[in-house]
Order: structure tokens, then sequence, then C-alpha cells
DNA sequence: ACATAATCTGGACTCGTGTCCAGTACCAGT
DNA sequence: ACTGGTACTGGACACGAGTCCAGATTATGT
């Protein structure tokens, strides 16, 4: 008879990647951003990436638990590959936290679809999404307060956390546009930090 | 032979309702309700919602494009339904916007199940949808301008709707406790309108 | 009472999601 | 060169979304 496959019990952890597994995933997340930009979100199917990055479909949810999933891990990978901008003494607050903030907003939003696309998929209830939105949100905060310094209203932290949440959602949702984001969070960061007050 | 339907071409315009007609919505929206406390969202479906309400599932989709139609004008109707508070000079204008936005980020926050599913739903793509978005967005900023009176820096006023809206996200996202909202709406507002500032 | 139109039924159909698994190809290490 | 695990294939499966429509049911006017 036969019982070769045991096979992948490990659709959990999803630690310690081989090289060949980190190939298939990085093409996984790859074929998905051409899939959005070549046929748009709604078209979007997780056949259609795996298709596209050459691997059976199945194979595609081994890695994700969830088309969701799939594009969050998308956002995930362009937000931390934007670097930090360093520390600059000369700059205003309100300036250091708007750069801080606009590299979380407009991580996506000067690709429309995708743009779309994360928004919706980052709002996911499946558990794999919900770490991923801890994890962006922690580093949301660490770069934010890094930017600021120690000695911050955290009522105004806090206050520019949810505005630019509320920023990336009217992105997200075509209600603003992409050109529109870093000039509004500039203006809510000068208002929320007291400066340029009457 | 037979020729008799011809039937709903009707799916776009939706004004002018037969009673009866309101009658099957009504009871689709109130067994949607039910559907989600009784199943939660990641179980809620049309079909059940329509076997609830006793109507056929081809039925439902003649009043609503879409699930995420059907669950958004749930939350149209609850938000709409909250009485606008009146205008209360001896309150403060921090006060006074805290009414106002509570009245749009709690409406379904303490239903939890509810919550999540408005958020996700609130965000689909389709027209029907975003019309519900742009037709709450609006009655937002009416009730808030409303309390806070002509003369007050639109700068805040956006500020305090991308907030509100960052923090209805939180709710449904689980990542905001239901009892939060008010005491941090009400710390963004003395913020963003200058009360007790140092 | 009867035609006629409005509304709803019930079920078939397409398509995508997510699961599962027997079998195959691709690696080590020995 | 063989062995044993690891990764992938390919396709079947259950199930819900959304569409469609012939026919039954229900209202409405006359």
């Amino acid at each position: 008879m036969s019982s070769t496959s045991v096979q992948q019990l490990d659709l959990a952890p999803r630690r310690h990647l081989s090289a060949r597994q980190s190939q298939t995933l990085d093409r996984l997340v790859q074929a998905a951003v051409e899939e959005v930009a070549a046929t748009g979100y709604s078209s979007l199917t997780v056949r259609n990436v795996a298709k596209r990055a050459g691997v059976a479909s199945g194979t595609a949810y081994t890695y994700f638990a969830s088309k969701e999933h799939l594009v969050s891990e998308v956002y995930l990978r362009r937000f931390t590959a934007q670097a930090e901008p360093a520390f600059d003494p000369n700059r205003s607050p309100a300036e250091r936290a708007t750069d801080a903030l606009l590299a979380f907003a407009l991580t996506v939003s000067d690709e429309t679809e995708l743009a779309a696309a994360v928004t919706v998929a980052m709002l996911a209830d499946n558990p794999e999404v919900r770490d991923l939105r801890v994890q962006i949100g922690l580093e949301v905060r660490r770069r934010l307060t890094n930017a600021l310094g120690d000695d911050v209203d955290p009522i105004a932290v806090r206050t520019l956390e949810l505005a630019t949440a509320g920023a990336l959602l009217q992105v997200g949702t075509g209600h603003l546009a992409y050109g529109d984001v870093a000039p509004i969070l500039r203006e809510t960061a000068d208002l929320v930090l007291g400066e340029t007050r009457r």
C-alpha cells in the first residue's frame, strides 16, 4: 500500500523557512502585487496569484491562511522595507511626526487598486491578519515616539495614530486622493502638537 | 407558451417602495441583526438571513446588492435612528463634539460581532456601499459642525472626523474596547479644540 | 369576479474560497 | 545510488456569493 506524505502540519508556526520555501513565498507575494496591478482587486483570486507564481493553489494556502493574509503580507513587507528617517533635530516635531506617519499611510497609496485591496484585507478577522495588524501598530507607535521624543503628550500621540488610520481608510475607499494625505497629516500634526496655534 | 415575469428591473433606483416591499426589507434588516447575534459574523450568510426573514434568497438580492450592502444598511439605520442631541450652550464645545461623535462611533459597538461585521462591510467597494458611506460621512460632518458652531477651525473638524473613524476601526477589529471610546474621543476633542492645553 | 401587474418562490448555475490528500519531485546525508 | 524526509502537484470536495428565470402568489383596479 502507500502512506507517503505526512506533510505540512506546520501551518501555524511558519518560522524557520528553508531557502526553497522563502523563495516560493517571495514569488507568491510578488505575484499578488502583479496580479492586483494587472487585473484589479475585485478579480484578484488566490488561484490566479498561484498560477502567476508558478505554484499550485494548495501550496499558496500552505503559506497564507487566507487571501486577506496574503494581501496584508504585501503591505507589511512594503511598510517595513521603508527606511525610518533619521532623527533630525533641525526639523520641528510636527515635521518629524508627519514623516514617520507618511511611511505608514502612503506605503501603497500610489497604487490605487492595491490600496483598496490592502485596506479591506487588513481588517479581516482571522488570527494571522490580526497579528500583522498588531505588529504594524507597534511599529507605527515606535517610529512615532522615536520621532517625537519621550516627553510628548500621549494623548497627542494617540490622536495622531487614530487620525492617520482614518486617513489610510479614506485613501483605501477612494474618498481621499494620494496627494492630499501628506498636507492633511501635516496640518493635523501641527494642530495636535501645538504648533502655529492661535 | 409562457412569458409571465418581467420582474425586478429596478435593482438600481430602489426608491418608492410599496408597503409590502418595505416590510420585506425591514424583515431582512432585522433578520440580519438577529443572525449576527445568533451565529456571529463569520458564519453570516445571506441565505440564512433570508431564511430567518422568511423570504427566498433571490428576494434578498432584490433589495441588497451584496452582503456588505445589507450589513451597511443595518448600520445606517441604527445611526440615523439615534437622535441628535440638542445644542446645549452650557456644555463646552469639546463636550458637544464628543456627544455628536459618540453617536457615530458607538452605534453598534456594544454588540461586538455586529461591530466587526459593520466595520468590514462598510469598506466594500461596491457602489451601493459607497453611497451609504458618503451619506454617513455627510451626516457626521453636519452634526459635528452643528455642535461646534460656524467659527471652528476646519482642520480641527477634520482631525476629529479622522480620529473618530480610526477609533471606530479599532473597535471593529477588537483592538479597542467599547467602554474606552467615549473617554478617548473626549480627550481628543479637548486636545484638538484647544481646551485644557498647557 | 377577473384580468393584470407587482412581488416572491425555489432551485439551477457559475465561480471563488478554503480544505484535504494521494502521489510526485526534490532535496539532504551516507 | 539509495534512503528518507521536505516541498509541491493536481485535482476533488463542501460551501457561500451572486445571477437568473419560469412559475406561483398576492395585490390592485374595474
